[in-house]
DNA sequence: ATTACAGTAGAGCGATCTATCAAGAACACA
DNA sequence: TGTGTTCTTGATAGATCGCTCTACTGTAAT
């Protein structure tokens, strides 16, 4: 049986490529040597070539992220500073990581929003995925779904800005800035709801 | 002298292209095609090739785009009232382009940053640029120049963001809630200023 | 031993990529 | 009419793309 973690390389390989580079940019046989694999076993784990790993990629790296994120924002108790601690947290890993690895998907998403439908689906799903828990989050502080909803959306939202703008620049104040933005937001849905 | 508009039509083709596919994805043949110029013409006009264009392109349109989101926002009185109308239109204009054409540089921002140095500068640049002027406006409603600051980086990493998002969901809802976001945010630093 | 299958391995296909090049067309000024 | 410059044009080079294909190796069960 499959005895090898061939399969697994290729994966991590294609992941961090697709990531830092996005899908055009990455090439097949880039993928086999970094992941130290035959090419033709890209074609016997993944049948269905490059799509097929972009779109793996995407599900499974996008639900780890966004457990992750989720993870992060549980370990601090107050709200308002955990949305601070979590910024900060991706500012510091995004420095250390040289600037290369942020969302594991936006760029891809960006890239293949016009022009490949199964791709544009996938990453919207991921989003949809993101959100939806985020609004479940929120939701433990703020009463009204909708308003915990947008906080959500905003927080997708700025912190895939803040990954653009702190790569374009090779600075993390950018994710510093948009997790003050984002305890301002909470502190003042919080406030809405407490003075009505 | 040169008493022709088909570098126009190239830049113009280039433009759109690489706005909507990014950067690997968009081919010189392409280009060409596209702006219906003879593949031969790029390299006349653009010598550095296909950098050249996509540098020249990120500057031009980058700039354009930032006084077009300028005037914008300076069309109505009210601040406030006016992010939400600049975002609203953003999203109106997105739907209407079926969801291809967001902001010129987005895409190619995320795949140039941790492999085309002169391209990641170019955009890192023209970010900066927006994020000066937002500044300045931002200033005229906002005392303190650090959080008029913020609230420019804030507005445009929200934009990118919900760029990103309502591209991939093709809903033009994520520009909606950036622009409610946004009013709430610029709110929240008139109300503190005026509160002490 | 034989059969079967999972995985390894990479040569090679047609297509496409960026870039170069040389020749021709159009225009200015003598 | 000559002459030089600007611009046009597409063939072509050389590399790389995604992908297919065939042959080979190792393991496990019959």
């Amino acid at each position: 049986m499959g005895r090898s973690d061939t399969r697994a390389r290729i994966q991590g390989a294609a992941t961090v490529l697709f990531r830092r580079h996005g899908y055009s940019a990455t090439g097949l046989k880039r993928i086999a040597a970094e992941a130290d694999a035959p090419f033709g076993s890209i074609y016997h784990f993944f049948p269905g070539g490059k799509q097929q790993l972009a779109e793996d990629m995407i599900r499974t790296s996008g639900t780890e992220y966004g457990r992750m994120v989720l993870a992060l924002l549980d370990s601090v108790p107050d709200p308002v500073e955990s949305l601070v601690h979590a910024f900060e947290a991706a500012a510091d890993s995004l420095a250390a990581a040289d600037y290369a690895d942020a969302c594991p998907i936006g760029t891809v998403a960006l890239e293949v929003a016009s022009s490949n439908e199964a791709l544009r689906i996938a990453t919207a799903e991921v989003f949809e995925e993101w959100v939806g828990a985020a609004t479940r989050w929120f939701g433990r502080w703020v009463a009204e779904p909708e308003t915990a909803r947008s906080l959500a959306y905003s927080m997708v939202m700025t912190l895939e800005g803040a990954f653009m703008l702190s790569r374009a620049a090779r600075d993390p104040e950018p994710l510093r800035v948009a997790g003050r933005s984002m305890a301002t937001l909470l502190r003042a849905a919080i406030a809405r709801a407490d003075g009505e």
